[in-house]
DNA sequence: TGAATTCCTCTTGTATACATCAATGCCGGG
DNA sequence: CCCGGCATTGATGTATACAAGAGGAATTCA
């Protein structure tokens, strides 16, 4: 471990949790295996106060799973279990979404989105899209989508939301990297970018509705990406979540 | 401490979880109070080490905040806050029942909701609706909620609804007991029993929009019951859980 | 008298020792 | 050869000791 005194910072839990989240994800812990706390200590260099805490927080992000006799084992996901979960994002984002629609907000609140969506319509003019593009959208992508779940302005929800995205093929962002393998990459890009302008637009106007559906549909552009990327298995090392998906 | 030997079974973070659970929840704690871990250790009788773990979950479960620089208070809810934490469950029980419509289920599953709703009917078949009855509503029907939850057949959905239901105010039974004092107590168990019944049809005859906004009506009683509850504040007793509420 | 600083206390974060329980493998008997 | 019970091993659950940090109160200086 190189960097074994990095960050005298944060917490050891903190520090821990994203060691162990990190090997889950890189998929060197198989799905079903079990996660010792003793192996979690060797790996990680802490104690097994801060490791345990580590393993019950990555539980509760839906990483682990525990085992009825204690202990956490590396949970396992169907490829249902994935659509389902990005549908799940879909329904809360769009409750979101009617919500500012329904109440309605200030436009300086606003701002900051039309902002977020000029940023992206820069990105999205260049006609082959570069790797660094794709990037930079996954960032203004994840920004987007934090501020229109703001816009909800319901703490409960809010919490939710981030509780359904914090899976990592979930999240709004999760499969936008597989896209830059794919011939179809531009367009899907495209089509997002509109539904993100349509979304603003039916806040704007308060058409709940509208505004809920748009942010249904808006999700499923992420159930259709996993299905491409899982056709052409070309670059699926650029999700190194999909580890943990099993044959079910 | 009269119980400190019971229930050798259970663990000890399970018992302190039970027993702060009930100290938040029965307002003996104010919202925004700071629970040290010290005292928790005096309440409980269980060493800082489960009562920690304790902390964590109810943490996680919704009903503590974590303090920035370290610890937890008790968190504080809005009445806007639990309306949108009981809209957030029928959107989550809404999508449930549309996945259920949707992929199908087979009839012998849907036996024991049918069940449920004839037990449920004779109850609600007595006019004045006895306190006995009414708790026996309670448990029917969170047991037709949970088997309607499942019929789903989606983990990350269930999931996500069994936490959005941990908060005793957005769980769907939370408000029934409060009925129980109103006039208008009769009238409206007998409109959630239709519900009940149109959501079951809805999804045995395939009909997935009809099924979920169904299930998202249904909810929005539980929201009617608690603005009348809030309305004559004579039986809020009944409700623990408002200890928590805030002018806000 | 007010404000800043220092010290003290009480808090949580961390490490580790101990107890307890489950799983597994071995040995003996049928 | 197979099955059952027992012992051993290693896991997690629990308790506690120690350290570091935040918050508050008191004191001192301007």
């Amino acid at each position: 471990m190189a960097e074994r005194e990095s960050d005298r910072s944060v917490s050891q839990t903190v520090r821990a949790q994203l060691a162990l989240r990190d090997l889950v994800l890189s998929g060197r812990l198989r799905p079903g295996e079990r996660i010792s706390e003793l192996q979690a200590v060797e790996i990680t260099g802490v104690s097994r106060t801060p490791v345990r805490m580590a393993l019950v927080r990555l539980e509760e992000e839906g990483l682990l799973e525990a085992i009825p006799s204690g202990g956490f084992m590396v949970k396992a996901f169907s490829e249902r279990d994935i659509l389902d979960s990005i549908e799940l994002r879909g329904t809360l984002e769009g409750l979101a979404a009617r919500f500012a629609a329904e109440r309605g907000v200030p436009s300086r609140d606003l701002e900051p989105l039309k902002e977020c969506l000029n940023e992206i319509d820069g990105l999205v003019r260049q006609d082959p899209i570069s790797v660094e593009a794709f990037s930079s959208y996954v960032a203004l992508n994840a920004r987007f989508h934090a501020l229109l779940t703001e816009l909800s302005r319901s703490p409960p929800l809010i919490r939710q939301i981030d509780r359904a995205s914090a899976l990592p093929f979930a999240s709004p962002s999760g499969f936008v990297m597989a896209q830059s393998a794919l011939p179809e990459a531009r367009q899907i890009l495209l089509i997002a970018q509109d539904h993100h302008r349509v979304v603003v637009d039916a806040i704007e106007n308060r058409e709940g509705a509208r505004a809920e559906a748009v942010m249904r549909e808006h999700a499923r552009l992420a159930a259709r990406n996993l299905r491409l990327a899982l056709r052409n298995r070309t670059h699926l090392d650029l999700l190194p979540a999909l580890a943990l998906i099993t044959s079910g």
